[in-house]
DNA sequence: ACTGTTGTACGAATGTCTTCGTAAACAAAT
DNA sequence: ATTTGTTTACGAAGACATTCGTACAACAGT
C-alpha cells in the first residue's frame, strides 16, 4: 500500500482543497492567514512541493493556477487514524471513539447517525457468527 | 492552556512508556527494535531530548536512569485528536467515529461500552436543554 | 508604452528531527 | 589491575520542513 505523508501545512491545505474543491493559491492562502501567519510565497511554495510530491493536481492552462487534492481525503483520515489508534490509543479503537465523543459535542442528529452505525456493525457481528 | 507537541518518535516512545510504566533506556529500545530498526545511542538521544523538553521524567540515583511519561495519555490524546478532527475530518468528530468504527473492527464488549456512552451523552444533552 | 498589481519560479537560510560515532564513567568478572 | 560489557553524554552530520527574498512574466488600466 502506498504511504502517505503529508505534513502538518499540507495537511491544513489539503483540509482546505478537500472542503472548497479546486482552489488557486490567493484563496488558500488567504484562508490559512486568517489563523496563522505566513507569506503568501511561503504558501506558494508549499503549494508547488505537494505537486512534486502529487499531494496536488493542477490546472495550468491560464496564469492563474488551479489546485486539486490529489489524494482522497478517506484514504488520509483512515492511514491517519490507524497509525493514531496504534501509537496513541494502545491499539484500542473505541478508546478513541470514545474520547471523540467526550470533548466535542456533537449534534443530536450526529449522535443519532452513530447509534444507527452501531446497531449495523453489531447486527454484522452477529450474521459472521 | 499548554501546547504539546510530541513528535512521531516521541509519541512512540511515549506510547511504550504509558503502557509499562516507568522504563529504561533499554527496555524502551528492546521494545522498538521490534518493529523499527535505529541504534540504541538514537534511542537514548530521544529520550535525553524529551528530557529537555520535559515530556519525560527521570529517576538518576542509580547508574542506569528510569524514565516515566511526564505529560498524561489522557491529555495527549485529547490534543492530537482535536487537531485531527479540526484539520483532517472539517471539525466533525462523528464523522472521525464512524471512520473509525468502520475499519477497526472491535470487540462487542467495545462496542457495548461506547453504546452506553452515547446513551448518557444524549441524556445530558436533554438534561441541558 | 508605462506603471502598478498579481502571479510563478527558484534558491537559500533557518529550524527541527533523526541518526549515529566516539568518549568517558562505571561495574562485574577474571 | 585489566578486560569486557553496559551505560550516559555530547557533538555533528544528514534529512526534511518551513520561511521568505528576489527575479521575472503576464496582465490591466492609464
Amino acid at each position: 500500500m502506498k504511504q502517505i505523508r503529508p505534513t502538518e501545512s499540507e495537511l491544513e491545505i489539503l483540509g482546505i482543497l478537500w472542503e472548497r474543491g479546486p482552489s488557486t493559491v490567493r484563496e488558500i492562502h488567504d484562508i490559512l492567514s486568517q489563523t496563522k501567519d505566513a507569506g503568501y510565497t511561503t504558501t506558494l511554495k508549499l503549494m508547488q512541493i505537494m505537486h512534486e510530491k502529487e499531494l496536488v493536481a493542477r490546472d495550468t492552462s491560464s496564469k492563474t493556477h488551479v489546485y486539486t487534492a490529489a489524494i482522497s481525503q478517506q484514504k488520509t483520515q483512515q492511514q491517519l487514524l490507524d497509525k493514531m489508534i496504534d501509537t496513541v490509543f494502545g491499539g484500542s479503537a473505541s478508546q478513541l471513539v470514545m474520547q471523540a465523543l467526550g470533548h466535542h459535542q456533537s449534534s443530536e442528529e450526529e449522535l443519532q447517525k452513530i447509534r444507527q452505525y452501531l446497531t449495523a456493525i453489531e447486527k454484522q457481528q452477529k450474521d459472521n457468527r
